[in-house]
DNA sequence: GATACTGGTTTTATATTGCAACCACATTTG
DNA sequence: CAAATGTGGTTGCAATATAAAACCAGTATC
């Protein structure tokens, strides 16, 4: 974990999110969590990473109340990492890195992964951003105001 | 940067996205870009990170196709690095970060700075995901099917 | 023409990461 | 029930990335 003083208690928000989720594995095991993984040595062998720094991630993880560790459902002695609500709450930022990882880092006819709704087995909409009153909204459209 | 081999050419986009800007400071950056920040001086200021980083950032990030480097828009001989459109389209990754952290990281009553629309200086909605048919949809409701 | 600012690079110290070995406990196998 | 194997880590070490500070060339300012 790097020091980021600077950031300590930032006001803004995504400065809080990123001081939890910001490193460069977090995410990838929210991702996994949102697949249904949910033991450690699961999620050590599909993403490939060292051992230690995953039982590091999963550690902060917890501590932020991300992720809750509960006995394991099958009735064994282990444990599982499962997501809180708040872990929950990243989905659309999941979907949004797939996304905007989709339209820039793939070609026309490349092939990829996809989410679909369970229902219908359809892809999802892109996320858009919207005013209150319905307008569909851009980065142009928006300003940041300070706290009042 | 960190290697990562693993994750090199990985078929899943949420993947490629975080390889490009899921290190610590990559999205602090381009959130100050959305906000109008354009100069290395100003980034450097208002993100208070050491120079050297931030130069090795904004290359990397030129690298990516998300800034570009472009003379002054006020006639100095100097540059600035403005968002490319792939740049913005990170525009509602940011705004899910923000929405995040405003919602598990703030006290009820606890100030930080809001996004509104410009044309009514209303809070913009919260980004939800929906399917093809309108559908609101949360984690549960979906899956993620592998490349056909 | 002197001074200060801008946008970096270099150097050095420190922190983080990745790898491999190891270990305690749980489970499965014969 | 003993041995083998799987699970979920920790520890030590080498490689790498980060942070802080000093430095520097080209601009702009006075």
């Amino acid at each position: 974990m790097v020091k980021r003083t600077s950031m300590e208690g930032a006001e803004c928000p995504v400065a809080r999110s990123l001081d939890a989720i910001g490193d460069w594995w977090s995410l990838l095991i929210v991702r996994d969590a949102f697949d249904g993984i949910r033991r450690f040595g699961e999620f050590q062998r599909n993403l490939g990473m060292a051992k230690n720094i995953l039982s590091a991630r999963l550690r902060t993880l917890v501590a932020h109340g991300i992720f809750d560790l509960v006995p394991a459902s099958d009735g064994s002695a282990y444990q599982e990492y499962v997501l809180t609500e708040k872990g929950k709450g990243l989905f659309p930022l999941i979907i949004g890195l797939r996304q905007w990882g989709e339209a820039f880092f793939f070609e026309a006819g490349e092939a990829h992964s996809r989410v679909v709704d369970r229902e219908q087995g359809r892809p999802v909409r892109p996320l858009e951003l919207r005013a209150e009153d319905g307008r569909l909204l851009g980065p142009e459209d928006c300003v940041r105001v300070a706290a009042e």
